[in-house]
DNA sequence: CTGCTGACCCAAG
DNA sequence: CCTTGGGCCAGCA
């Protein structure tokens, strides 16, 4: 059984990668792992960060609350502090290693 | 069409 | 805890 969702397969990858992520609540974070599969792909957590890369500036898509599964920022140089500084924007804390409390902040889609 | 790439993930050792 | 190795799959040259 190769894949999770049979239907709207006309649906782009990508639309539907932005719109998860476009649901992520204020102040949470989710893994891209999270996102993959709620965009129907479980899979294909690479392609999450390959379409935020190429995302443009002025999106108005909250990208900077997607990390990876140890609840770190995988994203380098300048742009891991301008995630990280967004990130405590939104009141989320990072421990001394600079990781995030999943079990804190990560997003629940079934709770509100 | 083929091949390489990667803001990832997981299981083993 | 850390390191390896393999798998995955949508873009892009």
């Amino acid at each position: 059984m190769p894949n999770d969702i049979p239907s709207v397969p006309e649906d782009n990858f990508r639309q539907r990668v932005l719109m998860s992520i476009h649901a992520i609540p204020y102040g949470k974070v989710a893994t891209y792992g999270q996102i993959a599969r709620l965009a129907g792909s479980s899979r294909a957590a690479r392609q999450v960060g390959g379409i935020l890369r190429k995302l443009p500036k002025d999106s108005s898509i909250p990208w900077y609350r997607v990390v990876n599964r140890s609840g770190n920022i995988s994203l380098i140089g300048p742009d891991y502090t301008r995630q990280r500084t967004a990130l405590q924007d939104e009141g989320i804390t990072f421990n001394a290693s600079g990781v995030i409390d999943l079990a804190l902040y990560g997003w629940d889609p079934s709770q509100p």
